[in-house]
DNA sequence: AGCAGATAGTTGCGGGCGCAACCTTTCGCG
DNA sequence: CGCGAAAGGTTGCGCCCGCAACTATCTGCT
């Protein structure tokens, strides 16, 4: 199912052994590099939406959508362009969304020029949240993650991860929907 | 502990900003690093987990833990082993093991030593489909992960999150419990 | 106009996950 | 010896997540 590879390297490459009781293992460095991203994001997210659920009652999702509705053009966009901005599933952008709406961050109202289509939209109380809740939300990552890293190795990062997300980079600040093909 | 900075940025390195509107982001290498982490992490591991599910109803924890049981000393640990070397909650560690007992790849039983702990043990046909699974995932981390990666890059993946996630090189070939303070 | 197929969202459902409450056994100490 | 604290596991609960089924709308084609 994976497509297949770079000519060059079709022949193997596979960096990992089978020790003499047949259980498979790989180099360390690859056992430090992929273990290790797991593990570090399953201790950093777990620690940082902690903080935000305690602190403002965000989840880590929660203020992606904020965080893009606060940085799109007319503060709204579409549920379907939230949800391939972001990752997440179309459904659950629908309810994540229903909840910022009771609480009173976002609306939720038709798209003039196609009836099936919603425009969520980030309210000033919204706004004012994703500030205060963006402001400790970064002090963490930076402090947690950024703090433990060279400069080199947050390029290195940059550069690979991007490679893999090329949605990363929008992030910041998403222009619109329709970056994608269609 | 992690060895400190290069003199230069010691003193604090906020490397982000707010805009004219107030709204915080990065600069583009933080973001692309950050961000991609989350993203690049969130695609690999939805795919692999997805893989592993439908060729040999494992999840990733499930087979991170059965992958420890198989490498630990006697092929068995306590639970509370197993949840502080893979970084689940007890409770999770508890009922993964109830439901790969229930499939006769583990069994349970009460610690000679101590009433109260439980040694999980995996049994023949646990060491066969941890093998299976173990070959095709290895395969599949290769060829969506590593393949994509220069020798360098990994390394320094390797360097950073080893720094993070201490744990992650045992993962091989568990030693066994008590590594913690007490 | 009218129908088929695509597209936008919503919701039922089941699975993964951790926390907190609970039970049992062990340990420490008077 | 007995009592309280601590540790190992289990289970109830609620949150997050995606898939699949469903409704409503839009688009294209005849």
């Amino acid at each position: 199912m994976p497509e297949n590879l770079s000519p060059k390297l079709q022949s193997h490459s596979c960096s990992y052994e089978t020790d003499e009781q047949g259980l498979a293992h790989w180099t360390e460095a690859h056992a430090d590099a992929w273990i290790g991203l797991l593990e570090t994001h399953k201790q950093l997210t777990r620690a940082l939406d902690a903080e935000l659920t305690a602190q403002h009652g965000l989840s880590l999702s929660g203020l992606e959508l904020l965080a893009r509705l606060a940085a799109a053009d007319d503060r709204q966009m579409h549920l379907t362009a939230l949800a391939g901005a972001s990752g997440l599933s179309l459904s659950r952008v629908s309810r994540i969304i229903g909840v910022l709406e009771e609480r009173k961050l976002v609306d939720r109202h038709t798209c003039p020029s196609d009836a099936r289509a919603v425009h969520a939209h980030i309210n000033d109380a919204g706004l004012a949240l994703v500030r205060a809740a963006q402001a400790t939300h970064f002090a963490s990552v930076q402090a947690s993650f950024f703090d433990q890293l060279e400069e080199d190795e947050i390029a290195t990062l940059a550069r690979v991860f991007g490679r893999f997300a090329p949605r990363s980079a929008a992030a910041c600040n998403i222009g619109e929907a329709g970056d994608d093909a269609a």
